[in-house]
DNA sequence: CTAATAAATGAACGACATTCATTTAGTGCT
DNA sequence: AGCACTAAATGAATGTCGTTCATTTATTAG
């Protein structure tokens, strides 16, 4: 019930932008309804986003939030109902850099590949998101549920069943947040160690496995030319 | 430096079986070391499974592992040197409950669809963990490179050429991690809500894809069946 | 004008992981 | 045997973090 009324994404004017800078201001506010409001979702959305830039979804904490906003830690909890809200205000607005510009313009193919490849991108940095936004219903979520009505429409357009539609996005979506851990993942995470010698098959596949580019990127590009392909197949199907 | 020398999987005799009883215990044990020791890796493993299957990951504290145990919580550290040392305990424990039997014994078409379906079900009860597995070192957990190591025999045998094995494995596996969380996702995750308008074609792509079984597992069949063919198409090519 | 609501402060709470001093028991060395 | 060292437990304490609540002030609706 709290902050429903007022709120659009239009940041208005100044407190997003001024806010974070966290510098020299005098003293602290009084306490008490300030004259003009100085939270709002679009600015706690890029304070969000500026300090996990600077300090990581370690550093992201209430706390700090509400520090980077020049506001006392409660007084977020006037505009978003948790800290989980925070997160979603944050995937939301990573959702609208996917690039999705290729549906329409160029082959399905091409348009899968960069739309899964920019996705992947984009989410890599923003790991710890992942957890909540598998299990977050679409409808809090206005850009991504653009996102998946160009999406929608590209592979519509390509000649897809309607009603498989929705379950290949599921199998690319699936592939996609997976894959963007391994990015992260440190470089000799498939190191034997010790027991080298009791997995001898794996380790020499570990040995073998070095290629140009990062193996990330390697095993990406692989697994998405798959589904590319295998998904490519269901189009111009009956159900 | 602590706790390296003595414990092993071996389960040793009683403590581990009994002690998540929790139950009518007289009283509290005396400071001190005793006589038997009461903790291992393996008995803190089970008791942890044990919570976590009765109260869920939320439920699964290092207090509440410790009143499970009958012991203080900061005993624990005395095997595990952090909370996460006691989730890689756990994952390398459901690690092994992975059905690798087909590798070998079927073509490897079907083994690895056993192999990915029996991982997808194992992970899809234990969500949380997925952020652990997906940066940790197999070193540490020797359950899970056995599993790398039997499926890596299984590619090679089928003929794939070495120096994709590792790749393939890991397309596949980001898939099965990420398709883990679809299965808990709620049914209605797609549900356009009051934006339905908004985004017609993914809006009727949604409302068309109700099919037999649940979606996850659909999902699931499909993009497996595509990376399957897909990564098949390898087999027997030079690197 | 007045009541309701929105938006801020600041104090407090309850979990939780983790650390530390302390106590007791086993182990290895001479 | 005796002694130092280490292992394994308790119990108290700490610091962080998300969240709630009473209170204050300003704006808005009727």
């Amino acid at each position: 019930m709290l902050g429903t009324t007022k709120e659009r994404a239009g940041m208005p004017a100044v407190s997003a932008e001024e806010g974070h800078t966290a510098g020299t201001g005098t003293g602290r506010r009084r306490a008490g309804r300030p004259s003009a409001a100085v939270l709002d979702k679009a600015g706690i959305t890029t304070a969000a986003l500026d300090l996990v830039s600077r300090k990581g979804y370690d550093g992201l904490t209430m706390a700090a939030l509400a520090k980077q906003l020049e506001v006392a830690p409660s007084a977020l909890y006037n505009h978003v109902a948790s800290k989980r809200d925070v997160l979603l205000l944050v995937e939301d607005h990573l959702t609208s850099l996917v690039d999705v510009s290729a549906f329409g313009s160029k082959s399905w193919e091409d348009a899968v590949r960069t739309w899964a490849w920019s996705y992947r991108d984009v989410f890599a940095e923003h790991t710890p998101l992942i957890p909540v936004i598998a299990v977050l219903p679409v409808t809090d979520a206005p850009q991504t549920l653009a996102m998946y009505e160009t999406v929608s429409k590209g592979f519509l357009d390509a000649g897809f069943p309607e009603e498989r539609i929705v379950s290949a996005i599921v199998a690319l979506e699936s592939f996609i947040f997976g894959s963007a851990y391994d990015v992260t993942a440190p470089g000799d995470i498939f190191e034997p160690g010790s027991m080298a010698d009791a997995n001898p098959h794996f380790t020499a596949a570990v040995r073998s496995s070095a290629g140009p580019g990062r193996p990330a990127d390697t095993a990406f590009g692989l697994g998405l030319e798959a589904l590319i392909s295998g998904l490519g197949a269901l189009r111009g199907q009956a159900g």
